[in-house]
DNA sequence: CTTGTTGGGTACAAGCAAAC
DNA sequence: GTTTGCTTGTACCCAACAAG
């Protein structure tokens, strides 16, 4: 693309457009109802006015190339018909390239299912922490996506490692600042295979690099479907000797946001107070 | 003024799941 | 198996606005 056709463009784009373009671009894959959440939860009489707004404004970038839904549904989590998922057209991609003046091309193919569910989960994980921020829950600092919450970092044994986290966040309550690792779970990884990644995160923390830089490690935070899932996961991570449990927390994808509101996310020494009973 | 584009609101159909 | 409830997507209406 050339910098005119970029231009000629973006005269025709809000800056809401845009700012749906970037969120395809954070977190590749989202629902129609993730874009609401995001760009039209304010504004609109009724949600369904909004849902209406959403999808007119899709279908248009969408007419343009900028906006591609994905031919295969992701379904099964909700009730209703089966929602379209979003990713960023060959436009739209060579647009925020040229926008972030980047080089490299990034394709969006058609993704496997099992990828697509486990991306839509992080970006449903960040998009709650948005609405926890609208409700006036907390304040969130920061919220990075993968890569670039990638870690590399140096292992015991002079090994060059890589920690991927699926999500990088610091959010703010009062006067505390809560950092996190999430982790989406669905339950489709066999829980040695979670052990093991605990224990990338434990060599992570080991090295004292993010305490240099943040003052704290995060805390790490698996979100998983359901009870039996969290029980399995705490089960395999306490039966192994080499696990520090004060790292690690688990939660249910409906305990999340009492998880961040009420913090936790501190590293242990910088944990101010008892857990406080609130009611609602 | 006419026309086309964009976006908001509402009604309704389609589709799924839990409840009956 | 049927009903009920919920959610999503589409069709149609309208208003605001810009370009010609």
């Amino acid at each position: 693309m050339s910098p005119t056709d970029a231009t000629s463009l973006l005269i025709h784009l809000s800056t809401r457009d845009i700012a749906i373009l970037e969120s395809l671009r954070s977190y590749r894959l989202l629902t129609t109802a993730h874009i609401r959440r995001l760009h039209f939860a304010q504004g609109h009489a009724s949600l369904a006015a909004a849902s209406g707004a959403v999808m007119r404004v899709l279908t248009r970038l969408e007419t343009r190339n900028l906006v591609a839904r994905l031919a295969r549904r992701i379904g099964g989590v909700r009730a209703g018909s089966s929602g379209v998922t979003w990713q960023l057209g060959a436009t739209g991609e060579r647009l925020l390239r040229t926008m972030h003046g980047e080089k490299q091309r990034r394709r969006y193919v058609e993704p496997s299912p099992a990828f697509a569910a486990h991306t839509l989960a992080v970006a449903d994980l960040a998009i709650g922490l948005y609405e926890l921020q609208d409700q006036a829950v907390i304040e969130v600092v920061r919220v990075d996506t993968e890569p670039s919450c990638w870690q590399s970092f140096v292992g015991p044994h002079g090994t060059f490692e890589w920690l991927k986290p699926d999500l990088y966040a610091v959010t703010a309550s009062g006067d505390y600042e809560d950092h996190w690792f999430f982790e989406a779970d669905l339950a489709t990884e066999h829980p040695p295979v979670v052990v093991r990644k605990a224990k990338v995160y434990q060599r992570y923390a080991a090295t004292g690099a993010h305490q240099g830089r943040h003052g704290l490690f995060p805390a790490v935070i698996w979100v998983v479907p359901d009870t039996a899932r969290a029980a399995a996961i705490e089960a395999a991570l306490s039966a192994d000797t080499a696990i520090q449990p004060e790292l690690f927390r688990v939660v249910t994808t409906e305990d999340f946001r009492q998880l961040i509101a009420t913090g936790g996310g501190t590293s242990p020494d910088a944990e101010p107070t008892a857990p406080q009973q609130t009611t609602h």
